[in-house]
DNA sequence: GCGTTTACATTGCAACTGCAATGCAAAGGG
DNA sequence: CCCTTTGCATTGCAGTTGCAATGTAAACGC
């Protein structure tokens, strides 16, 4: 094998850039050779990783995926063992929420995204499952610490529907950042009780 | 004046197209040429009526809200007078969600101005004042309906971002329509006490 | 009837797009 | 030492884009 490269290594490399200009200047941006300038390299090898532009952007879509996965592994561990329901929930959630610059980049390359999968019924597929897991999840840490109060399905549905709602608007910067921790917290008392 | 038209109607005529376009291919097919042809005017009539692109898109999404505040309008009205804040809630926010095609259409054009605003943060004010809006009236509703059980603020902010994430839940099929309504149900059960 | 204004059509163009094709350099294996 | 494979650059091309410019037709004021 000659000239050996860290194919993955490049790949994350011009992905990176990709999620800088669709950060910066929307989805539609994106082009092989906006991103090629963005990453310092040439249109061609950009091409070379990636032939065509879709495969380009269901790679961006994934590496997303694995950094907010990343983010909330880091920041459940960061809890300790056995924490609470509640605890837990609302440091995943939180985690989730575009409250930073870093993840509001992120979060605008995922809206713009979900535009995207909205006509592509097809790309849309992976989500869903991610979103049927994280229910899944949810639901059972809700029937955890919310016992009998209410149903833990509906009730998880919903509370994902808040954290998604709440990114967007954070997005578009409707409410600071306090506001929309703040009605986390007002949801999860509603679901727990307060003052848990 | 010679040659008198109805300007309106035309511009409305074009935002339709424009609509169709943008809900069956996505925002980034939205062009002169693809919304005259949709149409079935000239590219030169499209031009004649919005002199630029960006022109045509903020047109585009002031007649989205127009529609989602008429449909609002006319399912309160069906009410009658002085509905229980908590109906009156229900039926806003569920006439909001895209639930059948033509509102999914509708929602999908407005998902698409998300991420196109994302990056526009000129445009997205006037969905700024929207929402200021809204959540005052929403937390009107919860005050006078839920009375000290929560903070009508928080709540508001809360139960408006579930409208906004189911929808966009709906919008990726991750859900169907009745497991939507069961989670808005869930969440109002949630703020005004079950069975009202 | 003339001129001005509005409505719309047509054409043209520079910029940009995705993508294929081609070319070359380097690094192994034989 | 050649030769095949891989990495990357360059070029070319057909298609599309937004937009300006130019043209024509119609309707009104005078």
């Amino acid at each position: 094998m000659p000239k050996r490269v860290d194919h993955r290594e490049r790949r994350a490399l011009i992905a990176d850039a990709l999620m800088r200009v669709a950060a910066e200047q929307g989805l539609e941006a994106v082009s092989l050779r906006h991103v090629a300038a963005a990453a310092g390299v040439s249109a061609g090898m950009v091409q070379h990783y990636f032939r065509t532009r879709d495969e380009m952007m269901t790679f961006a879509l994934a590496v997303v995926r694995e950094r907010n996965e990343a983010r909330v592994t880091r920041a459940v561990a960061a809890l300790g063992a056995t924490p609470a329901p509640r605890t837990l929930l609302r440091t995943m959630l939180a985690e989730l929420l575009p409250l930073d610059e870093e993840r509001r980049a992120d979060g605008r390359v995922a809206l713009a995204f979900l535009a995207y999968t909205a006509v592509r019924p097809a790309v849309a597929a992976a989500l869903h499952d991610e979103t049927a897991a994280l229910l899944g999840f949810v639901a059972g840490l809700i029937r955890a610490g919310a016992g009998e109060r209410v149903d833990p399905e509906r009730a998880a549905v919903g509370l994902l529907a808040v954290m998604e709602g709440l990114g967007i608007y954070l997005l578009g910067g409707h409410y600071p950042p306090a506001t929309a921790l703040a009605a986390l917290d007002t949801q999860l008392d509603l679901l727990f009780g307060p003052g848990a």
